[in-house]
DNA sequence: GCTTGACTTCGAGCGCGCTCTAACCTGTAG
DNA sequence: CTACAGGTTAGAGCGCGCTCGAAGTCAAGC
């Protein structure tokens, strides 16, 4: 499968997929006789999950660490269980962060439905800082 | 209050609360004798709303544009209703995408428990093109 | 008077995740 | 032989949302 052929399939572009081989996230696929990626089927489940990955938020630097992981094989299954155990717990805190964001517009939405300009409805006093967000500044500690 | 108090109120800095008012998210604050900010209590209600929309994934030109209608009175409630519900829909359409993708998480994660290196972990066929993502480029148009 | 700390404006810089351009190469159809 | 579609590389550029630095002002406390 040439690289035009694997872009349709992902919806990625022919541009990301050579960028995601560029940064490690693909492995260097193999080259036809004039150097063009000839990539294997197999590589669309790995796609996917990174799909799913990036959906659920997860940052190219840590799709990295697993996907480095995963190339060293299964020595490093627990390593990577432990991972997306801690992603799993992220992402269930940020779905129930929505849920709760929801109702709030749900709230919302219905004093523009009802009141129609006779409800005061900009000043719904819902107590500020919700989610003990406490600006944790991330630390930028880079080094892979 | 000053600029500082309102930061550790909001979990904002400073810098972010200048830009804020600097792109027009914030209305701009009085000053005292002295050109420093002066903040009613009330934007706190504001600012917290803003906070929901940007966890809710709204970019900051959309929540411009419902602070605009805002700020033009209760004559554009009904163009922030329909916003909001807009907005709203979409919440949603990616908190069942999350969930989704919870699962198969999960199923990973429990391949990786149990397998323990007995199990193919790294092949789950499932299909790819998860939610119908058609590659449709956004289309950057710009002008508020 | 002097220091300290919190504020002001303006504008540059950054991290992220692509996105695109330029210049070039190759295989196939007409 | 020519045209064209689609591939290659290296590297620059972009949109987003901040984030920070420089240089200056101001008020309070010692």
């Amino acid at each position: 499968m040439k690289i035009g052929d694997l872009a349709r399939r992902t919806g990625l572009t022919a541009h990301t997929l050579r960028y995601y081989e560029r940064i490690g996230l693909l492995p260097r696929a193999s080259r036809d006789s004039s150097g063009q990626r000839n990539y294997d089927a197999s590589i669309l489940v790995w796609i996917e999950f990174l799909g799913r990955l990036k959906t659920t938020g997860m940052p190219i630097r840590d799709m990295l660490r697993y996907a480095k992981l995963r190339a060293r094989g299964a020595a490093t299954e627990d390593a990577r269980r432990v991972l997306l155990q801690q992603h799993r717990a992220k992402v269930q805190a940020h779905v129930a962060e929505l849920k709760a964001c929801l109702t709030v517009l749900d709230t919302k939405i219905a004093g523009y439905a009802a009141g129609a300009s006779k409800v005061e409805v900009d000043d719904d006093a819902t107590a500020i800082r919700p989610a003990g967000k406490i600006r944790a500044r991330p630390a930028r500690a880079r080094g892979n």
